[in-house]
DNA sequence: TTCGTACAATTTGAGCCCGAACGACTGGAC
DNA sequence: GTCCAGTCGTTCGGGCTCAAATTGTACGAA
């Protein structure tokens, strides 16, 4: 686990390398503390009741989209499920592997791909997820109902304004250059 | 970005595929959005301040840590950076060969290795943080300072419970059994 | 000295991660 | 009927991720 050096103690050093510059220290803290938390939350559950079945946070996920939403194109549960479409591909394979999840073409439309739960994903599901969810409630076990809920709000709210400004703001910092390339990525054929 | 269809609407989809088991609403919301904002936060920095120099969030946040620490040990700067020291190797041998980050053996201990920026790094930190630190306070936009410092509060705990009690109750969880083996993972040689 | 235990970083294998390139397909214009 | 622009899922390349196995160093006991 990370962090046996305090945050603030950080920040304070920071201050000092910067030498004047000024440093939006609450925020440096929520975020840093944003990216700390979910680490501390996925380790937890991918080792207590994703182990034995061997499933990472994001397959469990994916499942659990495909689970609560019923039979759905893979472009939405790739968006549902917060990963990108190429992603998805590789998770449905681990998945369709274990015989959890099913792939099936669109009656009318050729270029979709369905997804839904095998018989045996969704016993999975019934059984695993009333589980998950009692650890859920293990790692807030710290706060009340209203602090859950005030803590969410604030997610909330960083969420929001990253999905309505986001684009136009990374747009602005690159001042109308086209972004720079990825190391990684496909190469064109030629 | 996920979330077109509400949680609050997944939360009944999933009640009512459960069918009378209880589910702590409150708690789910709070860990679905912690891992969210995560998500959405790292996707923003990487894409707007990160993309010119290609950097990962992860090989960003080790800069840093070696930055603000100055020259440390490997399994310090893991710790501290949130990430094992199997994958440490790995994003050290990337910033090293990109001219960021320079290994050195301990002095009077063999086993160690001490981690440092390069003057490049050095010079690169200053130049990049500032504007990083400029995202995160465009991130939480939407919160007061006091805000921000209620959910890094929250956040907190949340890290805390893992920290303190996460072990223990995987034990309990467990039962006395060994954890599950992984699938992947080094075989044994024989 | 030689052994054994402890602890360090690295390697390994399976898998996740993104975004760009790609091929299959759609649906409208002509 | 034949373009053609748009959309879909998949492939690909470089990189991150973990935990277990491995290699190497340290250090005290026999």
């Amino acid at each position: 686990m990370p962090g046996h050096r305090s945050i603030t103690e950080a920040e304070k050093l920071a201050a000092a390398k910067l030498g004047g510059i000024p440093i939006r220290r609450e925020q440096m803290a929520a975020v840093a503390n944003i990216y700390r938390a979910a680490s501390a939350v996925r380790q937890h559950l991918e080792n207590s009741v994703l182990r034995g079945s061997d499933l990472t946070w994001t397959a469990f996920v994916v499942l659990w989209v495909v689970w609560v939403w019923g039979e759905s194109e893979t472009r939405h549960v790739a968006e549902e499920a917060g990963i990108s479409k190429g992603t998805l591909t590789g998770v449905a394979r681990t998945l369709e592997s274990r015989g959890l999840l099913r792939r099936a073409d669109h009656p009318s439309d050729g270029r979709l791909v369905l997804l839904s739960l095998t018989d045996e994903g969704e016993e999975f599901m019934r059984r695993v997820f009333p589980a998950f969810n009692e650890e859920e409630a293990f790692v807030t076990a710290g706060l009340s109902d209203t602090e859950c809920r005030s803590l969410a709000e604030g997610l909330r709210s960083v969420v929001l304004q990253v999905e309505e400004h986001g684009e136009e703001r990374r747009q602005a910092l690159l001042g109308g250059a086209e972004p720079a390339p990825r190391r990684s990525g496909r190469r064109p054929r030629a």
